[in-house]
DNA sequence: GATGAATGAGGCTTCATTCAT
DNA sequence: GATGAATGAAGCCTCATTCAT
């Protein structure tokens, strides 16, 4: 999830021009990503993030419809990065087996977090209100998200190494549940606030990346050791 | 989950003052209940849930400091009931093993979104806004529900029955966020909006209450197939 | 300025009642006139009042048309005792010269002020609002209470005691306009607040009955010494 | 007294911006000076200043904090020119007594309530209310106001022209105490409102700018004629 | 007469968005 | 393209007043 891609080279004036225009359009959704994550999507003032940002108020609306419109580019930014990571993760393991390349899955995720907290943030918290107060939004990135994931399954479920019995979307569903409330938890749970040094006052934090083998454990075998005999 | 009012007799005409109190004090909850669920909370307009609620705007200054704490007193309520419910389920299988009274707690809590959709789209959607735009707020409901759960797999851990490998608050939290994301996706997928109380057309996407085996199995066996025999 | 009228007789029911009743009116008008010189007019809520009166809401409009009604109400009984305890003190002079009534209705009128604070904090400061946003109202106790004033430097005018140049509604202004002066530094300036014990923090105070003596002397010989000789 | 802009010249284009800037805060200004003159600070409504000023309401919020604020402000603006034309007509005579520097003062003080009646009225019938309801403003212009006359009595006391009987402080007050009851005699009684533009309409009472000779009369020589004998 | 819960009109203020420069 | 001062719609909330009990 490499943000602020400022690495592009320039090819020319007009290419030079074009880089300068999404250097400023990315530095407008990091500025908005930032003060999302402090404030929330509603809270948050266009006008502080044009300062965040070091542009004119106005400016913003140069590069984006509304302050909604803005919400919206900042997830499909987001969440394409996080897809095009997972997806990256998934190729890297072609050859191994669906739930392999699940747990390549999970454990990508939560790293992405662990690497982008105000990111993570942003989706883990104003994901749902956007797909409320925002009926027309159609959330692509998001629905690529969960297919990926079903994909996964439905290809265990397959092969016969994952259950069939549970649907895969729903399945998926699921998996993406305990990644997200991991995620909250994690996230409010931080310390630091993630946009200013200031000390917060927040409960025991737990280690996010750490937490991705619990996930495999519980998604792998469930918790149930009552009368089971497991394979060693 | 009707809850409303616990029951209390009335005695006389300072017991009905207090019963009228209470009656429209539940009768703003409500509207606001389906405001928010309709619109959320930032789009809402008080002054339509005065209107839902057939009072005058200003009467709901009487019972509610402010909108925020309106959103609060909501949360707290609902979440109070759906707490009362999930214990009242556990100590029906005071006996049982945790298992059994985890996959109470998990079906009893999809059944509750089921009957409550509107309850259920507002601590769905608003809590996490809430959790971030009202830093004061405790949530001491949410925290409740949160150590009713881990306490059961505690309890289960503790017996053996369920792999102690994973700490029971991170558990809960998983099994939290698997309710939750079923909750969010039935609530959405619905197609007539909640907040007309005009029941009957209910075209949703999944079975919500179903979907409790499908958790219970997830959380119980996992989804790995690969080389495990299981009891039929 | 005997406010409180409560040392009227009781003879018969009827009676009874009546004294009930003004018993009550006069308790409103008090707390009112605590209430307003705590917060001012505008700040001061009825709600208050009627707490600080201790009367339900309602209660205050049996006896008071409006809020405004209050505050009218309040000036008449106030500047009617006031002026009541001018005309006694002019009264008591009755043979003396113009020039010492006119001494006599400064230190009477300063006295006052120190006996009763709160009704000096009122009509020193909420008098000259009320002319404003009270078109009808005339206001006909302080028209006495100039009139009185005027009444005395005429009378000084005619024996040639005091300058006639000056016309005698004007002396009077400028008469008040000192005490009233002199009434509203003193009042701002009391380190505690009339209505609560809690310590302010305002400057020095005055001694505002030693300040009459401050006001005759100017009233009487003006301030110039430069060529003067004055009998002893 | 119209000081408005203080004479600093345009030099480029920041000049201007910065010229109108202050344009359009001194237009708010006054739309606000007329607007409380007609209505009084409590009553008047910030939507009808905008429409006065010719601005929008919201513009009037990046000029000034809050209605409050603007009230102050506007008593800082009124009261420094007031004080600088004082400081001005009493620079005029440096080389005068202290005795006519005070008359200087007193005259000076009434033309500018005849000239500027809108500020007049503010300044008499809003200045008491507001150190009332805003404990926390301190009015430095008035403070100098009262320092600038009580500097001038005592400089008096000392070169023995004036009567050292009376602190300073208190005869500044006393003195204030006449002016500003007359300039709110004056002000009450115009019968055309101030608000309206339109002059030519002024059947007022009496007139202000010789009743200066009667308060320079009474605080030269008082009013006592009885024994006196005085200098032709 | 007394109560106090309920009313609802209306104001101050905010802030996303625009547009002249 | 960039600016940021100006706009003005719209909401939360207050509180004087009423009226059913």
């Amino acid at each position: 999830m490499t943000v602020h891609s400022a690495g592009k080279p320039d090819d020319g004036p007009k290419a030079a021009d074009k880089a300068d225009r999404n250097d400023k359009r990315e530095r407008i959704l990091s500025a908005a990503e930032r003060i999302f994550a402090k404030h929330g999507f509603f809270a948050a003032r266009v006008s502080e993030i044009a300062k965040e940002a070091g542009v004119a108020d106005g400016t913003i609306y140069l590069y984006f419809k509304s302050k909604d419109d803005l919400l919206i580019s900042l997830f499909e930014s987001r969440m394409s990065q996080v897809n095009a990571a997972l997806e990256a993760a998934i190729h890297a393991e072609t050859n191994a087996s669906p739930a392999r390349q699940l747990h390549a899955f999970i454990r990508t995720y939560l790293k992405l977090v662990y690497d982008e907290p105000a990111a993570a943030e942003v989706l883990t918290i104003e994901l749902r209100q956007s797909s409320k107060f925002m009926k027309e939004y159609d959330n692509p990135q998001f629905v690529a998200f969960l297919r990926m994931l079903g994909a996964i399954i439905t290809a265990g479920q397959e092969r016969g190494d994952i259950d069939p019995s549970i649907p895969s979307h729903v399945a998926a569903r699921m998996i993406f549940g305990m990644l997200d409330e991991l995620s909250l938890a994690w996230v409010l749970s931080r310390q630091t606030s993630i946009s200013t040094g200031t000390p917060g006052t927040r409960p025991k934090k737990f280690d996010i990346v750490r937490a991705a083998d619990w996930v495999v454990a519980l998604v792998t075998n469930g918790l149930d050791r009552s009368l089971k005999e497991k394979s060693p």
